[in-house]
DNA sequence: ACAGATCCTTTACTATACTAAATACGCCTG
DNA sequence: CAGGCGTATTTAGTATAGTAAAGGATCTGT
């Protein structure tokens, strides 16, 4: 029942790790401390010692310095949940429409369906409160219409849309034939 | 040439988002404040404090909280990176293989390409450093075999395979005609 | 060799994250 | 209405994250 919750002893290594991540994205951006200090409005001194590893920052003062750097603060602390094996094949006769292929939800982020949507069926969906998601469609047969956060888009045979599930969004097959697409999508 | 470099201004709200997701997930596994404080190693004043926003938390407690409730930091953060319009739409004419069919690496996280790989043709990647990536390969016609860590896997049409980056891997194209695949990724 | 930059480091201080213990608010049960 | 039991909150104290300013190293150019 129950599954190893997450990190937890890993998480020395975890905090150790962000110093150096820091030193290293400021160095290959040839930036000063005093210049990452005015960019991020963070002291020098402070930024200096996370660099050393003589002190954990809160998550605004990472915040700040993850977003002078260009980076997601997930870029620098590496949990992605709890650690597991390897790679997870799925064989062509379990790729079913409606059922992912790929991994566990709690093991990967993505999530990989392909579905066969019917002439004139659709579906929509409303915008994630989580807000982190993304959305990718590939249509590999027939044609998808969908409306993102209000606007149309068109999806040939071999098209793609990529969106951010924070925007409410709906489809149909607008065809007189099956579409098949996959779908990738990202979050919880 | 000075894209917006990320959140910074959507700070706030991002730390005093983290407060009410503590509390969702606590009262979700009924767990009262002292309970989640022997399991997180944080005390109950500490947990409280964050929860109703009068304090922002240290990366080591923040840490120690996602585990203890058995999610990612990244799911109290929604850092995302910089916050971007919209979706992005590939037409069939620009689905070319090797070019992705995502959207711009810093609007999104996901990264999509069609790849032909030719007869004994094929490639390799090492672990990436950050580790915190998937690749997900879903196989549109031929074969592909890889390998993931050691270990061997063969592809064949309508197949998948989704791995972490953090593993190295190798894989060829062992058939007698070209092999195309769509790879979906995420990570930097 | 001496200014003058520019950078990293250190120091002394302030702000605040965090702890442990006390307080206060229900909600039972007798 | 007591008296417990579990809960959330507050309070006082300590540890540490953060700042501002000084120190010291290294490389310029004149």
């Amino acid at each position: 029942m129950s599954v190893d919750p997450g990190p937890a002893a890993g998480l020395d290594e975890i905090v150790g790790s962000i110093g150096p991540k820091v030193r290293e994205l400021r160095a290959q951006r040839n930036l000063s401390l005093q210049q990452l200090a005015v960019r991020a409005d963070v002291s020098a001194a402070a930024i200096h010692k996370v660099e050393r590893g003589d002190m954990v920052p809160t998550i605004t003062t990472l915040l700040k310095l993850a977003s002078a750097l260009g980076r997601p603060v997930g870029h620098f602390i590496d949990d992605a949940g709890p650690r597991y094996p390897v790679a997870v094949h799925t064989r062509a006769r379990d790729v079913r429409s409606g059922a992912p292929f790929t991994g566990p939800a709690n093991q990967f982020v993505l999530d990989g369906t392909v579905t066969v949507t019917e002439p004139g069926a659709g579906g929509s969906a409303e915008p994630s409160r989580a807000g982190a998601g993304e959305e990718l469609v590939y249509v590999l047969d027939g044609t998808l219409e969908f409306e993102v956060a209000g606007e149309p888009y068109r999806l040939a045979r071999h098209e793609s849309l990529h969106y951010r599930t924070e925007h409410p969004r709906r489809w149909t097959n607008p065809g007189a034939k099956p579409a098949r697409a996959i779908w990738v999508s990202t979050g919880s």
